[in-house]
DNA sequence: CAGATAAGTCAACATGGCTGACATAAAATC
DNA sequence: GATTTTATGTCAGCCATGTTGACTTATCTG
C-alpha cells in the first residue's frame, strides 16, 4: 500500500524534472507547462474549463496565462455563442513549446509502456483512474 | 500517450488534496507531509538520505524538518557509528500525524486496487517503476 | 594534523498557490 | 427594459516552499 503511495511521488518527481529544465530557458515554470498542456489537448477550451481542471484560483491562473498570451504562445478569441468567454488556443509557437516540453515525458512513458507490456498499461490506467475517481 | 501523462497529473492532484486539508489544521504544508512520510517509512534515516530522496536543498529541508523537530513530531539522535549524522525518527505524535495523513491516501489506493484487481495492480507498479527508472 | 564530510544557519530571492475587493461586458432572468 | 448573474480580468498583499551563496561547527578520514 505504502509502496503505491511512494511510486506516485517518485513518478511525479521524475516526470517533471526534465520539462522543468526546458521551462527555465523560457523563464517559465511548471504552472505554464500545465496550461500549455491542457490548452494543447483541448483547443478552444474556456478559461473556466481550465480553472476547473487545474483547481486553482483565477488569479493564480491569470498570472501564468497572461504571460503566455502576451508572449505569443496562446491566443484568445471570443466565444461565438457566449461572447463573454475567451476561447484558448496554442499559437504555432505554443505548439512548438508544447512538443518540446512533452517530448521527454512521451519518451519516458513510451519506454515504460514498452518495457511493461500492453497488459500492464491497461492495469496502470485502471488503477490511476480508480485513484482519481476516489 | 498523452492520456498517461494526464492521468499522473490528475492522480497527484487528487492524491494530495485530502492530506493538504489535514495539514492545514497543524499549520503544516505538503513539504511536512513528505518528510513525515519518509521518516516514518525509514526510521533512523539520516538527513542526507532524506535530501537524496526529496531532491531539494538542505536549506529547504531544514525549514520544515526544524519545525517538525521543534514541535515534537520528529526526534533526532546522533549516529552511533558516525556522530556527525542525525538519525531521524517519528515520535508517537509524529506517528499519529503520519497515520492521519496517510489514511485518506490508503483508502484511495486500496479502493483503486480493489476495483482494478491484482493483475492491474501489478501493471500499475510495473509502469510506474519504468517511468521512475527510465 | 589537514582536508573532507554531515549538518545547520543566515540572508535574499522566485514561483505559484491563496484571499479579498473590485471592474467590465455579456447573458439570463424577472 | 431593468436587474441579476456569470465569465473574465485586475490590483494588492500574504504564505509556503523552492532556489543560490556564504559561512560555521563537529566529526571523520587519510
Amino acid at each position: 500500500m505504502r509502496q503505491g503511495i511512494e511510486l506516485l511521488f517518485f513518478a511525479y518527481r521524475d516526470f517533471t524534472a526534465e520539462p522543468d529544465a526546458i521551462l527555465e530557458q523560457y523563464g517559465f515554470g511548471r504552472a505554464h507547462h500545465r496550461v500549455v498542456h491542457f490548452v494543447g489537448r483541448h483547443p478552444h477550451m474556456t478559461v473556466g474549463d481550465l480553472l476547473a481542471i487545474l483547481r486553482i484560483t483565477k488569479q493564480s491562473l491569470n498570472r501564468v496565462l497572461g504571460q503566455l498570451v502576451r508572449r505569443g504562445f496562446i491566443i484568445q478569441h471570443r466565444g461565438p455563442q457566449d461572447r463573454r468567454q475567451r476561447l484558448l488556443e496554442l499559437t504555432e509557437r505554443g505548439r512548438e513549446l508544447e512538443r518540446q516540453l512533452s517530448e521527454p515525458q512521451r519518451i519516458r512513458v513510451a519506454g515504460a509502456y514498452r518495457k511493461a507490456g500492453p497488459q500492464a498499461v491497461e492495469g496502470f490506467r485502471k488503477v490511476l483512474l480508480g485513484i482519481i475517481a476516489g
